[in-house]
DNA sequence: AGCACGCCGACT
DNA sequence: GTCGGCGTGCTC
């Protein structure tokens, strides 16, 4: 017997498969995890197929040396999936396994925690036992007494209720049976409790489209408040009867203990928990549920859609349109297509929900790749919000230099008087932007990225948002010794700061990355927020996401167009979702609320679209132009980053790789649209120099354009410079 | 990655 | 004469 294997080491020179021989006494199956000698040295590995004979000489093939556990930890399914991903992403194959397995077990840090449970045994003569025990011995003879009722119990409870001493007679004097059995960390979260909801024919209709079908997408497009979780939790309890598992993929933003809790007092115990709030031991434990079949479905972000489930009868994302869902770093995949992968494999519907979804789907959609269900009503039948645009450039022509419009301020007043609550929506943390000298141009950057720093006043810093470096704050310009240093765009802080001045006796809260940093602290904002009347929350992103808040009845949306200036193809997709969040958070209960949108350029089509709610106009704009543009999901934008510390490597593998790919360009001429090489838009970042290749071509020969790219920069990766490939990325910096 | 093999300079 | 510099190559 032949057990091929893949070495767990971190390295492309050894990404390849190897056979070993197996021991007759050792039985293995594929996915197991083994200890095998590599070298002069001894590496652990993965078993990932066993076959009956090697192509390898025999004097060269090894003995496996034992197991790791007992059993297999990666699905057959999974083993599948390892192969598509290393080509489709060029990613190297111990990266996708270690994607399959919680990193605590890797580096074994933890172990499944044992329970030692104490069993009376019953086939001794209790009574003649009883008899024996001396009088003063209370703690025993409580012990015994407790025990004949119980019959089993805990080691450790005992211990602490009649002394470890009257525990160790017992056990000693065989009274107690002993049995170790493994207990689980869980996760704790609130249980919401479930209000019995009906259904409504929407829904009905929705959830009667998916149940029947296999091994098809369906895009759920639903507005804010239609229902779209009520869908998804009925279509997961019918796979779970079916005895079928579900997976349901959040993103990381919106898993809050509320939607958790939902999900847990909805499904019980069959559900597992899998995000980054949990502690290892917890994920390790939730992990295990899933693999051993203890639990069926499993909530979580991105990395949940890994999870060692078989026999998928649902798969769902919801908020499909979310960036979270792109992996941006080390094995970069997407989300969407690994969840295809598993949706074909064990022939299940795949979900995908969304207010806004992304242009892509919605796409597929039109195109009859996927299924569209339309859900346009809320349940409570309320209106959405009115949004009313302010023209900022307006606002200065009369005068008002603030960042608050007239329009806002007024509304503030009115909801304020009214006892209300009010957003404040600002993308953007920390005080300003950037620090600029008003004499020489001088702009405050970090000494390891080629990146402006961001003043946060609370803590007088400078502080580089990409590499975390923290700096002095100016008040001299270093460069000409100017006192007129500046601040650029507004933050957070600045609005809170502003605003305190115009309503100095209002609470006023702020949530970003900063103030969130902690754990809870994220929850502890929100209790406060919603304890204060009238009160408002000036937030980033962050507020946008995830949380109703019922008593909010304005939003202001202090600087609408900074999505929109970001030099991505992506940015007015992105900027159209952002505005329906956000105004989604108002008016949720009894009042419709009111949304105040502050732009500099009001006549931009994403406004006009947006504020009306329109999102299918919205989509045949953008679509339009998006094909005339020949960009996504009309072609395929590939990038090719190349970094190292010293620029000269840097620059030299730029132009190795660009002249190879002139080839390629050459070869399919009538494909590509561009193909140019450049420094990175943040060309230098945790003191790396980054340069990158932008190739943009049609759809029609993406696998095979791809494939050759791969081949390409496969030659230089054992090169010093790190290269990574970046099929349509989310952002260029 | 890690470890050995291998072919040239400065030392007891 | 050899101790050790790290370039190159291999690991079933």
């Amino acid at each position: 017997m032949i057990a091929q294997v893949i070495v767990d080491v971190l390295n492309s020179n050894v990404d390849k498969v190897f056979d070993y021989k197996v021991p007759d006494d050792l039985s293995l199956e594929a996915g197991c995890r083994v200890v095998v000698p590599f070298g002069k040295r001894v590496v652990e590995g993965f078993v990932i197929n066993i076959k009956d004979f090697s192509t390898v000489p025999n004097d060269k093939l090894k003995f496996i040396t034992r197991k790791i556990e007992d059993s297999a930890l990666i699905l057959p399914e999974l083993i599948s999936l390892m192969h598509f991903m290393t080509e489709r992403y060029n990613i190297k194959l111990v990266d996708a396994l270690r994607l399959f397995i919680p990193s605590e077990l890797r580096t074994g840090k933890i172990k499944p925690l044992k329970k030692i449970m104490c069993i009376l045994n019953e086939n001794l003569d209790l009574n003649a036992y009883e008899m024996s025990l001396r009088k003063n011995s209370l703690k025993q003879q409580a012990l015994l007494q407790y025990m004949k009722v119980k019959k089993s119990e805990q080691q450790s409870v005992l211990n602490q209720m009649f002394s470890a001493g009257a525990v160790n007679k017992f056990k000693k004097d065989g009274l107690f049976l002993i049995d170790e059995v493994e207990e689980r960390r869980r996760p704790e979260e609130m249980l919401i409790i479930d209000k019995q909801i009906t259904l409504t024919a929407e829904q009905e209709r929705a959830i009667k489209q998916i149940e029947n079908f296999e091994n098809k997408t369906f895009l759920l497009h639903g507005v804010t408040g239609s229902g779209k979780t009520e869908v998804y939790m009925n279509l997961i309890e019918k796979a779970v009867l079916d005895g079928k598992t579900a997976i349901m993929l959040v993103p990381e933003i919106s898993l809050t203990p509320q939607v958790l809790g939902n999900f847990k007092a909805r499904l019980g115990a069959t559900v597992a928990l899998l995000h980054s709030g949990l502690s290892a031991g917890e994920r390790f434990d939730e992990w295990r549920r899933l693999l051993l079949g203890e639990a069926k479905v499993v909530v979580g972000a991105r990395s949940a859609i890994f999870a060692p489930l078989k026999n998928i009868g649902i798969i769902v994302i919801d908020e499909e349109h979310e960036s979270t869902y792109n992996s941006e770093s080390n094995p970069r995949y997407k989300t969407h297509e690994i969840a295809k992968f598993r949706m074909e494999y064990n022939k299940c519907p795949l979900i995908l929900g969304s207010a806004t979804p992304s242009i892509k789907s919605y796409f597929d959609a039109v195109n009859n790749k996927s299924t569209l269900l339309e859900m346009p009503v809320r349940t409570n039948k309320k209106e959405m919000p009115k949004i009313q645009i302010i023209d900022m450039m307006q606002e200065i022509r009369a005068g008002n230099g603030s960042m608050f419009s007239r329009q806002l301020v007024n509304d503030l007043y009115e909801c304020l008087n009214n006892n209300e609550q009010a957003l404040l929506f600002l993308n953007r943390r920390g005080y300003t932007s950037f620090m600029r000298c008003r004499e020489c141009g001088y702009v405050a950057k970090c000494t390891d990225c080629d990146v402006s720093l961001v003043y946060h006043k609370a803590e007088e810093k400078l502080k580089c948002h990409y590499c975390g470096k923290r700096f002095k704050a100016l008040t001299v310009c270093p460069q000409c010794n100017s006192s007129y240093i500046r601040q650029g765009a507004i933050g957070t802080q600045k609005v809170v700061d502003e605003i305190k001045i115009i309503f100095p006796q209002v609470k006023v809260f702020r949530m970003d990355n900063d103030t969130t940093r902690n754990k809870n602290a994220y929850q502890k904002i929100l209790e406060e927020f919603s304890k204060n009347k009238p009160a408002i929350l000036v937030g980033t992103q962050m507020i946008a996401k995830g949380h109703d808040f019922d008593a909010v009845t304005l939003v202001g949306i202090i600087d609408a167009d900074q999505s929109l200036y970001q030099s991505d193809f992506q940015s007015t997709e992105k900027t159209f979702q952002l505005i329906t969040q956000v105004s989604g958070r108002a008016g949720r209960k009894d009042s419709i609320g009111k949304i105040v949108l502050q732009t500099y350029n009001p006549r931009h089509y994403v406004y006009k679209f947006s504020a009306n709610y329109n999102y299918k106009g919205f989509y045949e704009k953008e679509i339009n132009i998006r094909e005339v543009t020949n960009f996504p999901p009309f072609s395929s934008i590939v990038r090719i980053l190349i970094t190292d510390e010293k620029e000269e490597v840097v620059r030299e593998t730029t132009i190795e790789i660009f002249s190879k790919l002139g080839e390629l360009k050459q070869k399919y001429a009538e494909n590509f649209y561009y193909c140019e090489a450049m420094k990175s838009p943040h060309s230098r970042i945790k003191n790396k120099i980054r340069y990158q290749i932008l190739l943009r071509f049609t759809k029609i020969k993406e696998c095979d354009i791809l494939k050759e790219i791969y081949e390409i920069i496969n030659q230089y990766k054992n090169l010093k410079a790190s290269i990574f490939v970046e099929i349509n990325p989310m952002n260029l910096s």
